[in-house]
RNA sequence: GGAUGGGUUGCCUAGCGGCGAAGGCGGCGGACUGUAAAUCCGUUACAAAGAAACAACGUAGGUUCGAGUCCUACCCCAUCCA
């Protein structure tokens, strides 16, 4: 079978990503799906960075604005949810550009990671949740290293959630997540694809981060994350563990002033940006895009991937 | 001018005679296969392939086997009083 195609263009928050998609759609004929956790809520426009319909500029864009805030939302969700959307674009004899900064829910669909998806049964979880509260994190990777010693050896003992998830994917399986996950990093991708990382100077990104937030503030954040709070938001949701949420909502609480939740945001923003740097560089087959070698050019960085794509045949 | 408190590695801060100096922050690096904008780990004077040695306690002296820690003088900072 003919393997289709798929563009990923993907790089740390602020890069620049969503004017370079937008390029990169109208030039290839292609439909933009959002590989971004925060996007996908309604009502979650400016502290997620979200693109606005005028500035879509015609091209199509899917898995943004598809879940209440209430919603949990999860790779597993994400990957049904993409995989779906990919089959419209195709159909329509388009391709198919995923865009966004989170590097795992790429991964999933780009390597087509199988999760085994068990009953939506949480309880177990939860179990080990307050397990993990009364007899702290070494017990339960004690209980990890009995069922999944290479588990256990990989996963540290502080890592909480990575530790429930195997003891959970044990219980619900009978069978060992490091198993699991050695048999599928040896997948090859079904996609004739392109990934490829925008990237610029560290210092520059930081910059450009510290005046998205400082702009992010002057649209409104704070009113923005007041109105979700209003009707009922806090920080248990998933979609108010977001950068510029769950800050703000400390600030509202009064937890903290608003000056230390900025401080606070930027700092953690500049921190998230570094580990998605650190994802994508693991990550095999990848074309670093760097801004400075292209003098900040659009036009260029649009050429260069345009030349890419014909020369690794995306289209055969 | 006087009183008091203080000057420790990029910043904050511990230390109360054995310090080859603890911790936090920031920085840097890493992990990640159903919460991923989450969660977690490592590292951090300089130079070096590595070992050893040397490298931060305002300055200058002194006491002591030994001083960031005690004493003296001086400089600087903060607060208060004139």
């Amino acid at each position: 079978m003919e393997k289709r195609p798929l563009i990923v263009l993907t790089g740390p928050t602020a890069v620049g990503k969503t004017s370079l998609s937008i390029q990169l759609a109208k030039a290839v004929n292609g439909e933009i799906i959002s590989a971004d956790s925060m996007q996908v809520y309604k009502g979650m426009d400016i502290g997620s960075a979200k693109i606005m319909p005028e500035e879509m500029e015609g091209v199509p864009h899917h898995l943004i604005d598809v879940l209440e805030p209430t919603e949990d939302f999860n790779v597993v969700t994400f990957q049904n949810l993409c995989k779906e959307a990919m089959e419209g674009i195709y159909q329509r004899g388009h391709i198919p550009i995923l865009t966004g900064g989170t590097g795992f829910y790429i991964q999933a669909v780009l390597r087509d990671i199988d999760f085994t998806s068990n009953d939506e049964d949480t309880t177990y979880r939860q179990e080990l949740e307050t397990l993990a509260k009364e007899k702290g994190g070494d017990h339960l990777h004690e209980m990890l290293r009995k069922v999944d010693p290479a588990s256990a050896e990989a996963i540290h003992a502080n890592n909480i959630k990575r530790v429930i998830r195997a003891l959970e994917f044990h219980q619900q399986t009978g069978g060992r997540i490091s198993e699991h996950n050695d048999q599928e990093s040896q997948k090859q991708s079904p996609y004739n694809f392109a990934y490829f990382v925008l990237n610029d100077d560290r210092a520059k990104l930081y910059e450009r981060i510290e005046k998205r937030i400082d702009i992010m503030l002057e649209q409104g954040l704070v009113e923005e994350v007041k109105t979700l709070a209003e009707k009922g938001l806090s920080r248990g949701y998933v979609s108010m563990q977001g950068l510029g949420y769950k800050e703000i909502l400390d600030y509202l609480d009064g937890e903290i002033s608003l000056e230390e939740a900025i401080y606070i945001l930027k700092r953690d923003t500049r921190h998230f940006a570094k580990r998605q740097i650190t994802w994508f560089k693991r990550e095999s087959e990848v074309i670093w895009v760097n801004k400075p070698d292209f003098a900040y050019e659009e036009e260029k960085i649009l050429a260069f991937i345009l030349k890419c794509l014909q020369d690794k045949n995306i289209w055969s």
